[in-house]
Formats: structure tokens, C-alpha cells, sequence
DNA sequence: CACCAATCAGTTGTGCACAACTAAATTGCG
DNA sequence: CGCAATTTAGTTGTGCACAACTGATTGGTG
């Protein structure tokens, strides 16, 4: 495997590197479901929390609106979610999983064991991984349980 | 630290997650001289080898021709680049640093050691980190040396 | 109450990524 | 040689990311 010196040993290359690759690595599987790679993380976060504000939204997967509005226009002309502006707040936005939207999860299936094979590093390794990451991103390592790709 | 357990468990989310962190890290480093990560990427390649065709820039970098013609264009209309079409084979084109592009390493200078402390890793932690996302990029991990950010 | 700062969603503009395609040059095989 | 398959760079179209901005709403303070 050929590959210039000059950034094989940039950890910030390799990120970006693995980054694009596991996000390709899901493509095949979002695909037929008309899904892309960041549409379905929001509706992971749907489908495991019920409805949410786009400001949660965009707390938890680190997106502003600059991003989040033309992704969740897109999945709302899918028929995946639906918006609704609160009442006792008309600056914050809801946004719930429609039926369709609800059904996805079960269409679409656990991708995590296709994925963290693919990665081809064992269960410790990925366990590692993920604790490092987390440690970079500023956010608590989880402790107890199992570890998802 | 507010988290979607949906999310924090998933392995793909924080390396997309810190990616995205670790770009956002070198803005403004890179923001003052014009530069965006990626072409930032492409200049230390070329700081490194000198003068590379368009195919193994793409090959060092996993990224096709769709992306690399328009980023290299606009690196050509700062004068940062050359573009020169093989002789031997008309097919193929070699990007060559200019003067004012050779003297944009010296300028922008040596980024590692602000990034990697950035990251709140230690040295180890880091060169963990390095190794695992080496193998799940299916390369080699890098045995002797140091390790960079 | 009046007003100012903060919050929130949305828009605009730029630059990646990547699929799908085009066109030209080269290679290889009968 | 002749010609089909391959290689290479480029274009087009879609969808993120993100900076900078707008406009509406809300909260806090004098």
C-alpha cells in the first residue's frame, strides 16, 4: 500500500480518511432506502428519543442550521418526519417521525455487525477506538456496555 | 455533556464527529493563507514529493477526479500550483509547486504540535489512536517513528 | 413598560465528496 | 495492424458543512 510519508503519519489525515470510508461503508445499505449517511443519524436519534427540537438536533450531532435545515426539508418531502413549531415557544421548531419514518428502523435493520467487520479490527480494538474518540471529542466514554460501529 | 445515547455509542458518529472537530481545529490556521483542509492536504504533498500527477494525488488521498479538478483548479487560480501535461502520456497531468506555493509551508509553519494538544490526548494516547485508524484504513501502521496530528 | 441582548430557524454563498458521465489517449489482444 | 477495453482528467448534479447573515421571538434589566 503506497502512500506518501507526508501524511501517513498525520492522525488528522487518517480521521478524515476513515471518516469518508465508514461513511461509504453505510452507503450500500442507505441507498435503496433513499437515506444518506447524516439523514439517518437523525433518524437514529428520532426513532431512539421520539420527537426532538432542531436545537437538540444540533447539539447532539454537532450540525447548525446552516446544515440542518435543507437536510430536515429533504427528509420531510421523503415523508420521513414532520415539523411542528411549538406554541409556548414559536422559536423552536419540533420534529417527529412519521409513520413511514418510524418504519424505517426495522426496513433498514442493526448495521452495526456488517459495519464493525468491515472495519476489520476485533472487538477490543474497536472498544479502543471508540474510548479514544470519545476522549478527543471532549465527550464521556461509555463504561459499561458494548460498543456500536 | 449532552449526548443521544442513540449516538454515543456509535463508533461511526464519533469518528464523523471528530473529523469534522479536528478540520474545524485547523481553520484558523489555515483560514489567514487562503487554505482549505483539503488543499492544505494536497500542498504538503507536494512539499513532501515535489511534483506528483493528478492520479497519485488522488490515490495518497482516496479522493477521484470529480474532486480533485475543481480543488486544483482553484489552487492553481491562487498560484499556489502548476498544472503541465505529461509529453509521454497526454493522459496523465503533473501538478508542480510554485515559488509562492513552496514558500506557503515555511509560512504557514509546522501545525502538529498545537493540534495534537488540542485533542487534550497524551502522546501515547495518541500514537494508540494513530495506529487503530492505520489499520481500519487497511495501511500499514507506522512502527518506528513519531506521530503528528 | 421599554428596550436591548440572546436565542432560534432559515437563507445565501463557497467548497468539498461522490456518483455518473464524457472525451481523449493508451494498452493489449486477436 | 486494428479495434475493443482500460486509463485518465474533466464536467454535471446532488447533498453535506460551515461562515455570515436575516428576521422573528423571547428574556432580562433599568
Amino acid at each position: 500500500m503506497r502512500e506518501s510519508t507526508a501524511l501517513d503519519r498525520m492522525i488528522c489525515f487518517q480521521l478524515y480518511a476513515a471518516s469518508r470510508a465508514m461513511t461509504s461503508l453505510y452507503r450500500p445499505h442507505l441507498d435503496p432506502h433513499g437515506l444518506t449517511y447524516p439523514q439517518y443519524l437523525v433518524m437514529r436519534i428520532l426513532w431512539h428519543d421520539g420527537p426532538t427540537t432542531i436545537r437538540d438536533l444540533g447539539r447532539t450531532l454537532r450540525l447548525d442550521s446552516g446544515t440542518l435545515s435543507p437536510l430536515l426539508k429533504r427528509l420531510e418531502t421523503q415523508g420521513h418526519i414532520r415539523r411542528e413549531r411549538a406554541t409556548h415557544d414559536e422559536r423552536t421548531v419540533w420534529i417527529h417521525p412519521t409513520e413511514t419514518g418510524t418504519h424505517l428502523q426495522s426496513d433498514i435493520g442493526d448495521l452495526s455487525h456488517a459495519l464493525a467487520c468491515a472495519t476489520g479490527l476485533t472487538t477490543d480494538e474497536l472498544h479502543q477506538l471508540h474510548t479514544l474518540l470519545h476522549r478527543a471529542n471532549g465527550t464521556a466514554p461509555t463504561p459499561p456496555g458494548g460498543t456500536t460501529a
